[in-house]
DNA sequence: CTGAAAGCGCTTACAG
DNA sequence: CTGAAAGCGCTTACAG
């Protein structure tokens, strides 16, 4: 301390104000310690500095794909001796008794992941204001927070999947989306319809639903879907789960799989290879997009990193027994 | 300091030796200095103690059943805000870069919560002499180590499946444990053959087998028990997993369920939900075990609790789609 | 193994 | 808003 007041022109007395947060300190001579405290790198004699930790905050996910992702992220916090958090933001607000946010304040990680991240403006200067480095995974698209990202190609695997439905012969081809509001669910739905159209087979919009991500939504659009006079041949679904639904319901009326109806799900959860047929599906590298995170966290940590840096991971389209040429 | 001292009838220094963890106090001195320092709760000053942090360390487990525990752990851990850290001890002991064991105490969690105890008396002993209260839950049984624990009624989750097959009037009742190795794959097993011999049908060798807690072995054991001669009309799974592999294997063979064959497993993953015909399962309430550990580590943490503590927590028949009586 | 004395790093109370 | 002086809590080097 007493080097820093040298350096500064100050006496010790002066600098320990600073460190105390004092506010009868001249703002000029405050900046001018606290650069200096900050180029010694200095600390609090004493002082046990927090094992750093890294936090990974998911706001409501399938559980499998948090798991691989946290995967992910261990790996890479193993390989550097970091600590790592889990938070999950209930999805009923009501049951937030704190806001994660002041949770983190208080908690002070060495950096956040935030998974799907459907965060405010607020939240982001929350964290910023707590000097507290921030990185997305997978975010479904707030493009009102610059905040470096990692996320899977979407379009890409949308595409291959279409494709692989007009290759094996598919003309008739159906497809449920996301919810309207979730940019990565749109990207999905218009790579779909793009690659239809290119191919000459333009989605009508009799096929084309707007779902949610769950086995309910896949059951009941599939349900109305296949019911209709001139059903498709196959279904493209919004993810694995809505996929499973689907399948259901084409059981439900006397349709198999794949013999009479082609799915393909989105995503690469586990139940899409214990269910019977084994579901063709796009798989989300999730383990590496959660490596890829804590990665360009470390970076961010290390020091300043583009804000719009975005590392976008390939998808790939896996093929099991749910697909197959039409039977006409 | 001084009053420790003064209480203590030492010098000053003397106390700050001991603090220091220094060599040269005689045993006696030491102890009744540490003794007076924890009662007074002691702590350097300036000294930012770390925020407190529960760990959750998970040997290997169904993504699925981790989550839901995170989630009933994260539920106590919010209302004392804490934090909670998360950790997967690897299955490959040789990508364990350092063990979990000597990450833990670098980084100091309050306490910790181990799912699938497989741990060793050493690593007990490392954690205990490190202070770092530790509780079980969900333990596949080492009786060697003495940790309290929570966990689930195995042996009533069992007898119920066995009795709902018996009621739907299945006498030829096939049972595929778990691995040998494992406690409470055994408990199951043998709550099945205890359920079935009291009601007169004792089960038969030729119907029971002993596979692992996977899909794959359910596909196997299942082929292999429904190709005899005289097949068995209805399976007790070892888990949600191997009786889905189960189910493929009776589709594989051209038996519907649950008209040719009834199957029942244990768990209540959610992807027991979303396969077709739906699980009739046994659940294990994993969020209330997560916040059942919570609540004992925090008891722990304020003060002694006895050792072989063990909270049991009840196990529930869900009836869905894949039981039904037998076809004669 | 322990204490009296000196010292170190920081903070506080006072004066301007 | 700042510094000289006094003080606080802890540690160290020395002596026995």
């Amino acid at each position: 301390m007493a080097t820093i007041a040298r350096l500064a022109g100050v006496s010790p007395p002066t600098v320990s104000r600073v460190l105390n947060g004092r506010s009868d300190v001249a703002a000029d001579t405050r900046r001018r310690v606290e650069q200096l405290l900050r180029e010694h790198g200095y600390r609090r004699p004493g002082a046990i500095l927090p094992s750093p930790r890294i936090e990974v905050v998911f706001y409501g996910l399938e559980t499998n794909l948090a798991i691989e992702m946290m995967r992910g992220v261990q790996a890479v916090v193993n390989e550097h001796d970091l600590g790592l958090g889990f938070t999950e933001v209930p999805a009923d607000p009501s049951a937030r008794q704190r806001s994660w946010c002041d949770r983190l304040l208080t908690q002070r990680p060495t950096g956040v992941i935030i998974v799907h991240s459907q965060f405010t403006a607020e939240q982001h200067a929350q964290l910023a204001a707590g000097a507290i480095p921030l990185v997305a995974a997978d975010p479904n698209g707030q493009p009102t927070q610059p905040v470096p990202s990692v996320s899977a190609a979407n379009w890409q695997g949308a595409v291959a999947a279409t494709r692989h439905l007009l290759e094996l012969g598919h003309r008739q081809i159906g497809v449920i989306g996301g919810p309207v509001e979730s940019l990565y669910a749109r990207e999905r739905m218009e790579a779909c319809r793009a690659a239809l159209e290119i191919a000459g087979v333009p989605l009508r919009p009799r096929l084309a639903r707007t779902g949610e991500f769950s086995f309910e939504s896949g059951l009941a659009h599939g349900s109305e879907l296949l019911s209709q006079p001139d059903p498709p041949t196959a279904l493209l679904c919004a993810n694995d789960l809505q996929a499973l639904g689907v399948c259901k319901a084409a059981r439900q009326l006397g349709l198999r799989i794949p013999q009479d109806l082609s799915v393909v799900g989105f995503d690469g959860i586990d139940a899409g290879n214990w269910c019977d047929p084994a579901l063709t599906t796009v798989r989300q590298p999730f383990r590496d997009i959660g490596a890829a995170a804590a990665n360009l966290l470390l970076a961010l940590i290390a020091g300043p990193v583009p804000a719009l840096t975005r590392v976008e991971l390939p998808t790939t389209l896996v093929v099991r027994d749910s697909t197959a040429p039409p039977r006409s």
